[in-house]
RNA sequence: CGGGACGUAGCGCAGUCCGGUAGCGCACCUGAAUGGGGUUCAGGGGGUCGCGGGUUCGAAUCCCGCCGUCCCGACCA
């Protein structure tokens, strides 16, 4: 890459990023249809391995695979009014098929609620076929006005989990274990920190009775809503006739839930951990956790080093300190006619997290040179015990990666009582997220969001609310009846 | 759909105001030297200057029309 062309993760710059990093990087490309998404083969792997991890996360609680189909009667969606609503201005339809034009038309699922319980309508007789849980990993298309890389395609890849309770209870308490299981991935796998809590009414998902919500924060200090997790109520059991008999013999509508986390985490990560060299991947969702780069002058050096090489190489992979299924996932860059420099910025822009060198010099002192890519601290590691050195940095990184976006985030958070002023003057200027007291007003939601394009992004869960509540609206004065994060959006 | 900008080699761009042989950087190919942080030198390939029309001896450049892309706004995971 040119010197004259410099790579930031800010969102102003995104663009670049795209190129620079992500392409080259073989993550993702656009397709011909504008806002359309192209995960390549071959690729850097780096979805592959956060689906993996969320489906044994799902598989480990129950939850099991099952897949619903593409396309939907139209008149599905209209069966559940406010779900319609939400959805139909952004749904693309299919009027034709066969060349003739069809009685009624069909959609391409924008998510699955309504087919998914039009057939757990069939599936549930008694409360003993509760609880349902199942998971579809599916594309979906919602046809935006505007698109973005990541963020917000016409066309995405998600998991969308659906369930069917016998009570309100115990389908809050999925609702809100899924979302303390997206936490955990988002927090631990990709060491984004996320704010916790429940949408606004306007917020809400559509049709939902109740959306949680995770809100990461970015490098820009604006806000990505990272998941969600709905309970449903008995809105769509009603709509679609889901209906068991319980055990005293009367019958009842399921209560459900759903939740989903997409491709869009890709784009939070990247823009997350992403620092002027390119992307930063932490190392359990890394596909590639070390690279090795071979050092040689010589013929005689290079037939010694990429030997060397290559016996590390095994010696790190058939490590099972991390257990039998978690092996180091290492690479040697042996390319010839590569000068070792050139091979370092390659594999940081990839995101690789631990680079180690391997050359005559250390061959001779039996110690490897090892570059962090978080901090890109050097050090040297000796062989003796070797991987497990390295598995306990690759620890490390995923632990200061985390703590220092966590850093970054609460450096913009807000946390004392501002004027409504001040408030306007942050959200032109720098951002963040604000904590504030709000009278629970719709209107107060709308108003500020027209004067400072800021949301309520989430009524955060009590670990993240101030130990002393506000006691006033930031923008009425009157008496606040929640303590809110604001902030923009993406 | 409104407001703005742009379209020249695979990518990023200059040249357009003021018409006169199609340029630069990266990437690519060949050769040599180099090799612990993006090597250097020499040589080389690659273009319907978005498309169509007009003005002119002559158009990337001026005029008219069309097409496309990006950014900002309304929608949103």
């Amino acid at each position: 890459m040119a010197d004259d062309k410099k790579l930031t993760s800010r969102a102003e710059d995104f663009s670049a990023w795209y190129n620079e990093v992500v392409l080259r990087a073989e993550l993702a490309d656009y397709a011909p249809v504008k806002g359309c998404m192209v995960i390549r083969p071959n690729g850097y792997g780096i979805w592959e391995r956060m689906q993996r991890a969320l489906d044994d996360m799902f598989k480990a609680t129950g939850h099991r695979n099952a897949y619903f189909p593409l396309l939907i009667p139209e008149s599905f969606l209209h069966k559940e009014a406010q779900h319609v609503e939400g959805f139909a201005p952004e749904t693309a339809v299919v009027t034709h098929g066969g060349g003739k034009k069809l009685e009624e038309p069909l959609i391409i699922r924008p998510t699955s609620e309504t087919i998914i319980y039009h057939m757990f309508a069939k599936w549930v007789q008694s409360y003993r076929d509760l609880p349902l849980l199942i998971n579809q990993w599916a594309n979906v298309v919602r046809w935006e006005m505007r698109t973005r890389l990541f963020l917000r395609t016409l066309e995405f890849l998600w998991q969308e989990g659906h369930t069917a309770h016998a009570t309100h209870d115990e389908a809050e308490a999925e609702a809100r274990s899924i979302l303390g299981l997206y936490r955990d991935f988002q927090e631990n796998w990709m060491a984004m920190p996320v704010v916790t809590g429940l949408k606004t009414e306007s917020e809400k998902f559509a049709g939902a009775l109740r959306t949680y919500s995770l809100e990461a924060m970015m490098q820009d200090n604006k806000a990505l809503q990272a998941g969600t997790s709905h309970n449903l109520g008995q809105n769509f059991a009603k709509a679609f006739d889901l209906k068991f008999q319980a055990e005293s013999g009367s019958m009842e509508h399921a209560w459900n839930t759903s939740w989903g986390v997409s491709t869009r985490m890709i784009g939070g990560l990247i823009m997350c951990h992403g620092d002027d060299n390119g992307l930063r991947t932490p190392p359990r969702l890394a596909p590639i956790e070390v690279v090795i780069v071979p050092i040689w002058k010589t013929d005689d050096e290079r037939g010694r080093v990429i030997e060397a090489a290559h016996r590390l190489r095994d010696e790190l992979a058939a490590w099972t300190g991390r257990g039998s299924t978690d092996r180091l996932r290492v690479h040697v860059d042996a390319r010839e006619g590569m000068r070792s420099g050139a091979k370092y910025y390659e594999w940081e822009m990839q995101g690789v997290p631990l680079r180690l060198e391997l050359g005559p010099r250390d061959l001779e002192k039996h110690s490897v040179f090892s570059a962090r890519r978080d901090t890109r601290e050097k050090a040297p590691i000796a062989m003796a015990g070797v991987a497990a050195s390295v598995a306990k940095i690759l620890e490390r990184i995923q632990l200061d990666m985390f703590a220092a976006a966590k850093e970054r985030r609460e450096s913009h958070s807000v946390r004392e009582r501002i004027t409504y002023d001040r408030f306007k003057e942050l959200m032109e200027g720098e951002g963040g997220f604000v904590y504030a007291g709000w009278n629970g007003d719709p209107a107060v939601e709308a108003q500020v969001k027209e004067e400072t394009k800021a949301t309520i992004r989430v009524i955060p869960d009590a670990e993240f609310r101030s130990p002393d509540a506000p006691a006033t609206c930031m923008v009425t004065g009157q008496p606040a009846t929640h303590e809110v994060v604001w902030a923009k959006a993406y």
